[in-house]
DNA sequence: TCTGGGGTCCTAGGACCC
DNA sequence: TCTGGGGTCCTAGGACCC
């Protein structure tokens, strides 16, 4: 069986841990700059705040009613997530980290043996790092996902749900009242498409004809027919990815930019942050591309995005060469548009070691180590000390990112370090 | 004034080959 | 009246996830 364990609330249950002050208290937290809602607490989404709230349309009713708002603290989330995973790892042969706040894990044995390791992983996780979790257990890990929302409409599961305590009538009308949309893969479009040919509910997909499904739509949706099932073909993957197949750089501004020369070093300071993670993971990029966009709120003015992909005559790593090829987006920039956002993405990566280019094709500044420089000098003196080219200039249009209401890194840094008194 | 960031997978269609 | 067939590789874009 497959068990998906999932974290409650979990950035907001993360900074309730470190300030049980916070319990039963509403909490938000809030995207990078402090723009808009990612996340939610019960107590907040009884106020019906939706997900994604911009903070300054959501401020004034928050400081009058008493709904607490933190900025993203991604350090402190991230340890708090590897200690969880940790823990709910002991309990199964293999695992799968699906992302920051759930974890797929196989189990095996009859129900109430499942149901009970469910909730010791439950206490257990609790216990030793104050998060609260929820399972869901089933035969796939698409109804695994859709026991998960069991436990959430029903709270005398008290946080455990194996789908096969249902039968089969019960499991019909459950999925009658679910939405092909509350189901994991189907969102809006497919959803709006699935309408249109009469399928709207959960128990509608599952008795759809797989094989046309597959014809009209694609083979991942006839593969969320077939989980739904029962039969499991979305793969477990148990081993995390020794690398990623594209990394991105990419932020808002703290302001708008129009300038071609503001441009070029928001570009230049990307693709040294972007080249920065590709020398972490121990590859080169053969493929750079760089986008710029203006807002898509903005009532007036010009609406441009610009985007450019530069193959590289070698794979590289290095981030002169990386900030030259992302520089070639600012010609394809409209000098009156205020750009608002922008990215640097590295594709065709490759590990280090196989990308070693013909001698004949080396880029001029392969051999100089200026990214190993760059990254013994961050590691020392912090991530501003030093930048190259246009990347070095002071006074960045884009670096004061607002974070006004952040938490302590109460995990990893001494001097943050939760205080107690005995 | 102020609306996030970083990923994966799949498919259609074009380029190219013989 | 008439202009092949079969295949691979690559990429852009769509859709989705958290």
């Amino acid at each position: 069986m497959v068990a998906i364990v999932d974290c409650e609330s979990f950035y907001a249950s993360c900074e309730r841990v470190f300030d049980p002050g916070l319990a039963g208290k509403p909490i938000v937290v809030l995207s990078n700059n402090d723009g808009c809602v990612v996340a939610l607490n019960k107590e907040a989404k009884a106020r019906q705040i939706p997900m994604g709230t911009p903070w300054f349309k959501l401020e004034t009713y928050a400081r009058r009613n008493g709904v607490i708002a933190k900025s993203s603290n991604y350090e402190l989330y991230g340890s708090l997530s590897a200690r969880v995973m940790e823990i709910i790892g002991r309990y199964a042969a293999w695992q799968e980290v699906y992302s920051i706040d759930e974890s797929f894990i196989g189990l095996r044995g009859d129900r109430a043996e499942l149901e009970r390791v469910g909730r010791e992983i439950r206490a257990e996780v609790m216990r030793c790092t104050g998060i609260p979790v929820r399972v869901g257990i089933a035969p796939s890990k698409t109804l695994a996902k859709l026991a998960i929302l069991g436990v959430k409409a029903d709270p005398a599961l008290d946080g455990v749900c194996h789908l096969g305590r249902y039968d089969q009538a019960q499991l019909d009308r459950i999925m009658e009242s679910l939405a092909v949309t509350d189901l994991w893969g189907v969102a809006g479009r497919t959803g709006k498409k699935l309408a249109e040919l009469a399928i709207h509910t959960v128990k509608d997909l599952r008795d759809a004809d797989a094989k046309w499904i597959r014809k009209r739509f694609s083979v991942v949706l006839e593969r969320t027919v077939m989980e739904l099932r029962g039969i499991s073909c979305i793969p477990i993957e148990p081993e995390p990815r020794a690398y990623k197949d594209q990394l991105i750089f990419s932020r808002s501004f703290s302001r708008p930019v129009s300038s071609s020369d503001e441009m070029r070093q928001v570009l230049s300071i990307y693709a040294q942050k972007v080249s920065g993670r590709l020398r972490a993971q121990g590859q080169a990029a053969a493929v750079v591309s760089a986008w710029a966009s203006t807002s898509p709120f903005a009532q007036s003015g010009i609406a441009h995005s610009g985007h450019i992909a530069v193959g590289m005559p070698a794979h590289t790593d290095d981030p002169i060469w990386i900030g030259k090829a992302a520089h070639m987006l600012l010609p394809k920039l409209h000098p009156e548009a205020r750009y608002v956002r922008a990215g640097v993405v590295l594709t065709d990566l490759r590990p280090l070691t196989s990308a070693t280019p013909l001698d004949l094709f080396a880029l001029d500044f392969e051999g100089r180590h200026v990214g190993d420089t760059l990254d013994a000098i961050t590691r020392k003196l912090g991530p501003t000390s030093i930048g190259v080219g246009y990347g070095g200039l002071k006074d960045a249009p884009v670096w004061n990112m607002r974070r006004e209401m952040l938490s302590p890194r109460a995990m990893t840094h001494w001097g943050e370090l939760r205080e107690v008194q005995a």
